[in-house]
DNA sequence: AGTGTTATGTAATAACATTACATTTATTAA
DNA sequence: TTAATAAATGTAATGTTATTACATAACACT
């Protein structure tokens, strides 16, 4: 597998993370050493289909949905079947690598390697895919304060925001 | 139809809205009539098949798939499939009359009759399916600077919290 | 009444998600 | 090392949610 980075590959490698420029092949190659590390600490395995699930997610850094992932999994010789996709998305998500984003019925690589004690809320661009993901503290604080008032015992919060990111917003406006 | 109120319908009628016992058969009627005063002032039909849609989410006052929906649909004589039901709902969405729940692929009534200008908070209780919806001010007011500083243009925000409402709650620690 | 617009009926299909069970692979303990 | 156990995958079928396409009907306006 190629690491380094060459003036060819720039283009490509030089993606979007947030929504700011990145280098993408240190970012995928960090994150999945990270979820390595992680994994091993918990005693939880980083099989094939979940180190695949979890590569694809981060090479396209940006929300799919669980049977574009599956196809992609047959290239790694594993089975195209959604339910293969969907354990291995599972399996991510309970350790905090990936987000559900419920707006999308997708999936996304969690930008910051594991998820944010406080939950994380979602900025989705509805032009190109891209999903920018923001400590949801001291909101989801607040929401607490919120439920409490109203005796409502809070387990999951969501917090999902779709519009325009930057680029695309300059994009429509240049028309 | 009836609208009276008597001493045995009272066990059915004296439902939970929001989290709070309050009069359902009126509640019912007034947020219909509410609808009904709104759409004309901005010439919006009220058809049989809104109408109903309408009417079915405010007696169950829980989250609905539109499936579930679409059912009831034929006890009035119209089609029970399932487009019909969407149109109706994202017709009723439009116009702030029912909101979708993300997190359960569902929809309810607006239990103020109108949806809030600054947007909604969603309590979805995983047990009773009941839903309890607060004005997302200022959360709404606090997510949109926090956009902005990264540039993004948010057009539609979701916040929603599932958990238990008090009544499960009590019902769960009786065990 | 005639015309354009809006809503509904009906059928088919797309998109998303889960269940069930057989088989394989890994872990563990004898 | 091997037998027993647990965990993960393969495969097929099915369940659930949502949309497309097109014909027909109801309404609104002149």
């Amino acid at each position: 597998m190629v690491r380094q980075v060459n003036e060819k590959m720039m283009p490509e490698t030089a993606s979007k993370y947030g929504f700011e420029t990145h280098d993408h092949s240190n970012c995928v190659h960090g994150s999945m050493d990270r979820a390595e590390a992680l994994l091993q600490e918990r005693g939880a395995r980083f099989t094939q289909a979940r180190r695949k699930v979890f590569e694809i997610l981060l090479t396209d850094h940006k929300a799919m949905g669980a049977y574009a992932i599956a196809e992609q999994l047959a290239e790694a010789g594993l089975s195209a079947q959604p339910v293969v996709a969907y354990r291995a998305l599972d399996f991510l998500e309970a350790h905090g690598l990936i987000h559900r984003i419920e707006g999308k019925n997708a999936f996304i690589a969690c930008a910051h390697g594991q998820a944010h004690e406080g939950g994380t809320i979602f900025f989705i661009c509805t032009q190109c895919e891209k999903v920018l993901e923001i400590d949801a503290e001291p909101e989801t604080q607040r929401l607490q304060e919120k439920a409490s008032a109203v005796g409502f015992k809070i387990e999951n919060t969501v917090m999902e925001a779709k519009g325009l990111c930057p680029a695309c917003q300059a994009q429509t406006a240049a028309h």
